[in-house]
DNA sequence: GTGAAAGCGCTAACAG
DNA sequence: CTGTTAGCGCTTTCAC
């Protein structure tokens, strides 16, 4: 077996409580006596069994996440971002990903409870609700870090969403776009993408532009669905001048299927995406986007957690991080003699 | 407190042992007696404390993960795939990032090694010889998924980076190309990016095309390092037909910035990459790449680990995962009569 | 300052 | 088939 503390009790020549003291930085210890310790520590290479230290102290320094769709940029750069905040506040990860499935969920939530976990993180859209209760039933420290969530009880970080595709869209009307369309992410995503819904039609109505939902086409955030749903778009609506991606992959999946079809990136419609990933600069053309950090988020949740696991609450528990408009080459100002519906008036005039 | 084992027993009028042997399938145990246990666990939704499981049992169905640049598209799907894998087999994750630093590698395997983890899965290229011994030493099951491993006590799974860097070089001179430049992975990468370099030494030495190390340029992997190695490469090789980068990002660093030259890709340049993640599919142009599958590649890694974990041993502790040559836009057969060569002879001439 | 002893919640002989 | 019992390795009173 394993080298154990008696071992250590052993050969420092002091008793079991005695090491487990110095090992907890006890201040009731004797200099000497601690250095003795140590010596015997290092000398066997002695690694404390986290398993019985939990048992006893019912505290176990883990950190569990539930993920979903992990693998897209932002979300490892998330995932990247409480890494690294964990490991340097002393928590381990438990991760676990759902796939967005309930019962997946449920189920990483039971097996984290039974080892304890100190706290989670939650990185989920579309059963958040249900999930919500589990947790809230489980009294389990808990910061969500996809959304924004109204439930006063839960603790929540998140770009501001409906602020930044509000601001994206109202950028689109500045440059002169009235005639918009947009995919969506899937409708199963409670969170993000409904947020970022919200935004648009609120700055839709400011600018006195008509919402049409047909005008609203559903991906799930893949290229591969960005393609399909631009394609979907130019046959529709084949007049639009602006096309808004609810996140940069999408948007640069639109981009590919437009110059398949011969159709000019920014000249001819515009394109944007969000999220702000590092790909947008270097396609061609390199992508105007909504910035922000899943790295810095992730850092955030790890701290807000934190705080919610030492002192048992926090006082601001709902946290936007900073977006910022970026834009690239992907859109243009749309100058009202080449707008296409002056074009068409011209013609027919 | 949590609801206990104790509690159980009690509420289902059966002993300790009894609720413990219906929770391990143990099939001695009347049915009925099983039902009323099994009523009383639902009941109180107990679940069990896994810290006394693992003490007790010194089993604890946990594999750690220690990986770097997880964040790249190949290693997360990677990741998933592990994820996904474990999870069907009924093991949890612990999940950390080591940055490429030795010192949290370490940390990590010290962390791990305190949980009892069942076995390690490492993905990670710099300084995987120190780790191997630290593990060795541990005398813990481990499977490599980033490179070929080659000691003989080691496991691993890797796609075969010497053939299908063969493989891409290869197609490139049967293309017409025999002024070619590289951009590398870091050079303190000792798996992926040697292997890839050992690939293109051969094929170039079986193509008679002189090796030249300053036609190597050292990248990062990242968009950014592939961009600015593209950079350096058309100021000292202006020549050069087609530029091979170590992975997809390099390559699209490199595209965009031979476009912002002005450079045509492919009909200037081709530019080719490794991996074959999603993106490929949507630049402009699309990729030409080796294409494996990180998903199967951290399947397979489970996979073989789980072996070991149950049998002891494994039979085949070398594996290497299918890689197949994608050649989609970005590569040009090079007709002779273009030949950048052949036009400044004919200019010449 | 230090040691002895109890017990965290579970599993696994062993007895019946 | 089921119950009793003895720890797994640690922390934490409580003595000294």
């Amino acid at each position: 077996m394993d080298v154990t503390m008696k071992d250590v009790a052993k050969l420092a020549g002091v008793s079991l409580s005695t090491v487990s003291r110095v090992l907890n930085d006890s201040s009731l210890v004797r200099e000497e006596t601690a250095r003795k310790v140590e010596k015997a520590v290092e000398k066997l290479d002695y690694q404390i069994n986290d398993s019985a230290r939990i048992l006893r102290t019912n505290t176990s320094n883990l950190i569990g996440v539930i993920g979903a769709g992990m693998e897209r940029p932002f979300l490892a750069n998330l995932l990247k971002g409480i890494e690294a905040e964990a490991r340097e506040r002393g928590f381990a990860l438990i991760y676990g990903d759902s796939d967005g499935e309930f019962e997946k969920e449920q189920n990483y939530l039971n097996i984290m409870k039974q080892k304890k976990i100190d706290g989670i993180i939650l990185i989920t859209t579309n059963y958040y609700n249900d999930l919500l209760s589990i947790v809230k039933n489980y009294n389990i420290p808990v910061v969500f870090a996809s959304g924004y969530i109204s439930d006063p009880e839960i603790s929540c970080v998140t770009v501001d969403n409906v602020a930044a595709a509000y601001d994206m869209v109202e950028f689109l009307c500045q440059s002169g776009h009235k005639n918009m369309a947009f995919i969506k992410g899937p409708d199963l995503d409670m969170l993000a993408s409904q947020e970022r819904l919200r935004g648009v039609k609120l700055a839709l109505r400011l600018s006195d532009i008509e919402y049409d939902s047909k005008r609203f086409i559903e991906g799930d955030f893949t290229f591969e669905s960005g393609y399909s749903a631009a394609k979907k778009i130019i046959n529709k609506f084949p007049d639009v001048t602006a096309i808004f991606a609810f996140n940069d992959e999408m948007a640069v999946g639109t981009i590919r299927f437009l110059k398949e079809q011969g159709i000019k990136v920014p000249e001819d419609i515009s394109v944007v995406g969000f999220d702000g990933i590092d790909l947008g600069n270097y396609t061609d053309p390199a992508l105007t986007t909504i910035k922000q950090s899943g790295y810095h988020l992730g850092l955030k949740s790890i701290e807000m957690l934190n705080q919610i696991i030492n002192e048992g609450k926090i006082e601001d528990n709902k946290v936007f991080i900073p977006h910022k408009l970026v834009v690239r080459e992907s859109t243009n100002k749309l100058n009202e003699l080449t707008t296409k519906q002056e074009v068409i008036t011209k013609n027919r005039g």
